[in-house]
DNA sequence: GCCGTTACTTTCCTCTAGGTACCTACTATA
DNA sequence: TATAGTAGGTACCTAGAGGAAAGTAACGGC
């Protein structure tokens, strides 16, 4: 029970980056693929989420439900019904994330194959031995 | 040597997530200090980032340097003098990332404020024991 | 009376990212 | 002679994130 919603807390290593706050709470581990998946297919119940995302455990998509939830970019709506029914929906806040993805979408069709060829030419070079014999 | 330069890979859990690509070369651990620091103050020698980024160790500086420097975000020249100097800059492509940079910064000091007011909340919450107990 | 279902929780285990510490080559300087 | 300084490389070790599997409560159905 202890330190289950405590945030990880990467320690202070960002001091010379004023974005690093942000980073931690959006683009750690897992949140982009659920944040999306909210925001692109609606309020959904947690087995739904746990089958598009195929490869997350339960136990790891609780712990980031409940992060996201904390932050206030996840609304949780729990139905004491007879098999329990749980909802998870993208809150007005975490809306308001949609251009930031936006933007990073567009880096992404403009820029991966860029990065893609860098990583070619950079493996050539380090096959063909021109850094350190 | 083996696999010194290979990314991590995450495996596939973001198959439901298009800019999970993205988020991996970008946003993963000390990159982002690194990429504001040197778009920030430019061109800079190993040690000016080890000192700027005051919690990192040598080993894990060179790691994202390198993996940088692969990706083609960082161009890294090396000069043979008698101490050996080496400098870093961000390339062009790094400095395309700019735009998305700022658009987080912005979201930053738009909605970090609530973030930290939904976490207040959460706790609260919780201490008061509306859940379980 | 037992199974199935949901949304977890808990326990145990593994794996690896990252930290510590020491090593290199080369020279200037004291 | 010895020490400092640069840009790492390398070996060892630990903490902690994440995976696997079983347990839980509460009820309906067979």
């Amino acid at each position: 029970m202890t330190g289950d919603t405590a945030r990880p807390r990467t320690a202070d290593p960002e001091l010379a980056c004023p974005i690093a706050p942000v980073v931690d709470i959006v683009f750690s581990r897992w949140t982009t693929p659920i944040l999306w998946a909210l925001n692109e297919y609606g309020r959904q119940r947690f087995v739904e989420l746990e089958r598009r995302l195929t490869t997350i455990t339960a136990k790891v998509l609780t712990q980031r439900l409940r992060q996201l939830e904390r932050d206030g970019l996840v609304v949780r709506t729990y139905h004491p019904e007879v098999p329990p029914r749980v909802e998870y929906e993208i809150s007005e806040l975490g809306r308001s994330l949609a251009p930031l993805f936006a933007t990073l979408a567009d880096w992404s069709t403009a820029n991966l194959g860029k990065v893609d060829q860098a990583r070619l030419d950079y493996d050539a070079q380090a096959r063909a031995g021109s850094r350190r014999s």
